[in-house]
This record gives structure tokens, sequence and C-alpha cells, in this order.
DNA sequence: AGTCGTTACGATGCCCGTAAGGATA
DNA sequence: TATCCTTACGGGCATCGTAACGACT
């Protein structure tokens, strides 16, 4: 057995059972693929991956637990890399980052920017995704962080620290009906055409609990996956924006007009996820710290201690989170 | 990074750093070994053992870090092997027990007994030592499960579980004064010579805890790390043993009289104890329900799941364990 | 017909073991 | 002086990449 054939089987499984696509990926022949695949399953007497004909077609029982087994090897031996440049090289590195959009462009650049301040030598690597192309990607270990407020919670490999509550504005034209209301109701704002976020991204799910509870169907007319999308619309009339209230600048945002609707729905809270098995550089915890102030080193080690995400979610509820 | 070296440098850490007997137990060559460990250290920057001239003199504080992730590492290595050896050949296998004289000698018989007989195609090894030794083998996976009443607790990585309660009888010739009385005082007690257990063997501590409340100085005159030789010493007058009720066969023991002393001593509670991130074959854990009836296995991997011990303990503190 | 995994083969390079060297207790 | 790690060197073997083959969609 060696730590290559194991990170073949993973890298194969993560690739939808296909050699060749693994290859490219890792740079090498197909053929050497196979042939170690072929060996480890010789030595180990059994089939990780069933074969039907000459496609691989599906992962074995056994293959399951063994390709689990596998992932976790590997990212000890991820550790002990990060150990060892942590003590040769404390400044230099690397951070990858997978964000929503939301989180990218209207929370973390006053973050980021006081990071590669301090650690011009981190090299920094944002992907953007969907909440769940960023929780797989931290899940996978091809992101150090994930950020977001939905759909973290469905990888139970992960981490999730809660970084911050946050709520919503509604966004309108100068003139529009809701703009000259003292406080909007839920049934007011049922009335008009809506634009928002389309499921799954930046606690919509929040905006149709609100509905459902006050059994309302609101008129969504457009839905966009960032608030950037949703205020063209809103500028050209469409409807009514429901967004994140950091995504409104009043700077840009002159020609809007921003209500707010923190009391319409329950607060979001965005969270940041990372893999439990994960060895921290000293510089994530220092960004994880600049995001989220409550999250100093100590507080983070406590959290990575415990097993269950219960019992991290325990830690800080009786916390106070800033909110947005 | 290779599979070899971290078996390397953990195995030279468990051989005093010593490079050339480490080769010996490998059956490898010593120049081979060092080469290794040096490509290592030179592939992550490092040194992981720090050289006083061509002595490897200790540890350096990363090289502890990394040679604990190492350790981790192969202990899933063989976890992967478990899982395949379980699907390919479910009924072979090896089971290693490290225990102490007492259960090897008076309680693991009846238990595996009727474990050969059901899997006839495990080869098992026994190793006796002190509980510290045994411990230690476990913790270090030379063992598969250690079974004692001391010691078991100094080791985080091991999962322990209570197995039975048992308490002390004392064994004196017959005509000996203390056949005579009803129910023995600690205070009589201490008035004779006393043979028994040395420290740190087979629940000797609970034997000195008693005494010590009772602001009492008994009279060990002397002390074995087994029964039989307490026994034999018993026999020859030389005064009232003191030892596990376990060790006291009335078909055998004909020549003695065994006085009941359960109310002078606290319980001692004998454990099974097993390294938390090893893969349990079918057949352990039906050597462990053999020994422990109320260790199904289901409450096994109930414990297994749990991070602390605390937490184990508090699983089992509601449930009535057997008494011996 | 195209995609894909397996087999075959030759060359590179790694790893092991023996032998000799130098440092320490 | 004995022990012990390091360096040097040669043989063997595993691995990799190219090329050809066979099978499935």
């Amino acid at each position: 057995m060696k730590l290559q054939q194991l990170h073949y089987i993973v890298e194969v499984l993560h690739n939808n059972l296909n050699v060749s696509k693994t290859a490219e990926h890792l740079y090498t022949s197909q053929p050497g693929i196979s042939k170690q695949i072929r060996m480890l399953e010789d030595e180990l007497g059994l089939e990780i991956f069933a074969r039907s004909g000459k496609h691989l077609s599906h992962v074995t029982a056994v293959g399951e637990q063994i390709i689990g087994l596998a992932q976790e090897i590997l990212s000890k031996t991820q550790a002990i890399k990060a150990v060892a440049a942590e003590h040769t090289h404390p400044q230099q590195g690397n951070l990858t980052i997978a964000t929503t959009h939301t989180q990218a462009r209207y929370t973390l650049p006053k973050v980021i920017a006081p990071f590669i301040q301090r650690y011009p030598e981190v090299s920094l690597h944002m992907h953007q995704g969907s909440p769940t192309q960023i929780s797989e990607a931290a899940a996978q270990g091809q992101a150090d962080f994930a950020i977001a407020t939905e759909a973290l919670h469905l990888y139970q490999s992960l981490v999730m620290l809660p970084c911050y509550h946050w709520n919503r504005s509604l966004l309108v034209q100068p003139g529009h009906p809701l703009a000259q209301v003292n406080k909007v109701t839920i049934e007011e704002l049922g009335q008009f055409p809506l634009v928002t976020y389309v499921h799954g991204f930046t606690g919509r799910s929040e905006l149709d609990n609100a509905f459902n509870n006050a059994k309302i169907t609101p008129k969504i007319v457009f839905t966009a996956t960032d608030a950037d999308v949703i205020k063209t619309y809103v500028r050209m009339g469409l409807g009514v924006g429901v967004l994140a209230s950091m995504a409104y600048e009043p700077e840009k945002d002159t020609d809007l007009v921003a209500i707010p609707a923190g009391h319409l729905f329950a607060a979001s809270t965005t969270k940041i996820g990372f893999r439990r098995s994960t060895f921290l550089r000293a510089y994530m915890y220092d960004f994880i710290e600049g995001f989220a102030p409550h999250l100093s080193r100590s507080k983070v080690e406590q959290a990575m201690a415990m097993q269950r995400q219960e019992d991290i979610d325990a830690l800080f509820s009786h916390m106070q989170l800033p909110t947005l």
C-alpha cells in the first residue's frame, strides 16, 4: 500500500470514476493510475471499483470504506506538510477560500485587504460558487475555508463556526409606494412583485419561511444568484428587491432607496466552515479572527476539539455575534 | 513522503532513537532507515530528530507533532487492511491480547476456550506484562486489546470499557485467628502480616486507600505480581493473603480458607482498552462480548464514537456491571 | 466511431543491502 | 574500545510513459 495509490483511488472517485480525466488532472499517464489501482486491489484482495467491461461502473461497499479511510490518511499527510511549512516558513503558504458572490463582493474585501497587507507572502485564492459547490470544495480539501450562509451543514466532515448575523433590506426606486410606508408589513410586501435570490442562495430559505408563515404566496418575478443582478432589475422597475442588507451600498446605490426589513424575516447566520482534520496555519487563524473577531484562535481550537456540531453550536449560542 | 518513511520515524521513536535496533526489529538495514529519515527531513525542510554528533539525541518539537500524525496515518492504513481482511476472510486474522497474570490465569480461560472453538482460524496471541506495559502495547498498536484493572487510564489514545467489578478475599491457613472472626474489620486485618500484590498491580491501590482512610499502616511483608506466588507464601505461613476474589479456586485451594473482604475495600473495575482509531474485526467484537456480555457490538460502537473518556464512563455508569 | 480501460514494453530512477568512514560515550 | 550514524556504491526492482489492443456506448 502506498500513499500514491490511496491518492489515486480518491481522485478517481472525485472524477466520476473516469481514470483518463483523473490522469489529466494529476499530470500523469492513464495506464499508471490504472495499474496502481489494480495493484492496490490485488494487495487487498478485493475490488474497490466495480468494472462493467472496461469501464468503472461504481464503487463497491468495501471500496467506500477504504476510500473514506484513504481520505483521512491523505488529509493527515497534508497536515504534516502544513506543520512543516508552519515551522520553516510561517509567513508563506496558500489560502484558498470558497465563497458566494455575496460574501466575496460585500463582506470579504475589507477583511482581505488587511490580510494581504499583513501576509504578503501568502498567496490567496478565491473560488466563487454556489453554496453547495463551496461546501463540497471545502469537504474535499480543494478549499481551506468555505464561507456561506447556506448548505454548509450538509457536510458532516466540516466544522462550522458562526461569523455574524444579518438580515434583509428592501430596495426600491425613489417614489415607490413602499418608500412612503413607515414600517412595511409582510402583507404589504406580498402585494408587489419581488426580485430576490434563487433557491439555496444567500438565506433565500428564510424569505420563503416568512411568507409561508404568513400564508402568503409572494409574487417572485425574477431571481438571481447575486445582488448586483437583483439591483439591475430593480433599477429597471421589475419589482421590489429583497436582498441582504450588506449588499446595499449607500454611496453607490444613490438612485435606489433601501427600506429596513429585518423585522419581517428571521435573521440568517453566515458561517465559516473547514475540515475538522486539517491543520490550521497561524495565518489561517488570523484570517478567521479578521473576518469574525469573536473567533479567536483559542475559541476556534476549542470548537475543533469538539466532535459534534451541536456541541460547537452550543459553545457559541451564549455569545453575542456581530450583526451586519 | 512515503508510508515507509512515516513507519520508520515512528519505530525509531519506539526504539529509544536507536536506528540500529529499529533496523533489526524491522528486518532491514540500518543505513536504509537512516537514509529514508534523512530524505523525509529534507523534503519537509526540518529536523525530526536532533543529532548530537552521530547519535540521535532527542525528538524536536515539530518532530513530535509529525510523529503523532504519522502514527494516526499508520493506524489508518492498518484499518484499511483490516477492512479488506474482514471482507475477504471474515473468519481469519490475528487477535493479540495484552493482559496481566490475574486476567490471563483466572478470568480469560473461560472466555478464550469458546472463542477458539468459534474462530479456529483466528490466531490468538497473548502478551503478559505489567499494567503499564500492557497499556503501552495497546497504545502502540502492538496489541489489539489491553485488559487490566490499573494504568489503562494513563493512555489517552485508548478507549476503555468497563467489564466487571470485583473485590478481594483474604486467604489464610485453616485455624488462623481470622478464620474464626465473623466479619473482619480493617483494624483486625491491620494487625496481621500481609501478603499481597505489588504497587500498580491488580487493584493494589484500593488496598492502600482503605488502610490510609483508616489511618492504619499495614504490615505488608511480601508482595508479588501474581496470585499464585501470593498463595505459595500464604501456605508457608508468611501472612494473610489479600488477593482478588476470582483468584481463589475452591476446588484447588482446598488447603486454604477464603474470607470475604468485599466490605473492607472499594470495588475495582477491570477494563478492556483499545485504540480509538482501530477498525475492530467482527471476531473482535465477539471476543469483547464474550468477555463482558453487556458490551454488545452496538454499545462498543457507541462508545468508540465518543471522543472523551468521560462520555464513555457516563454511558456505562447507568449500567449494572457483572461482579466477580 | 469515439471514448475508455487494460496490457505490453523499454528506460529511468528509486530503494535496498553491503562495505567503509568518522564521531561519541 | 565499542557502539552508532553517515556516506559511498552497485544490483535489483518498481514505476512511469509510449504504444498497441479490446470493449463498451
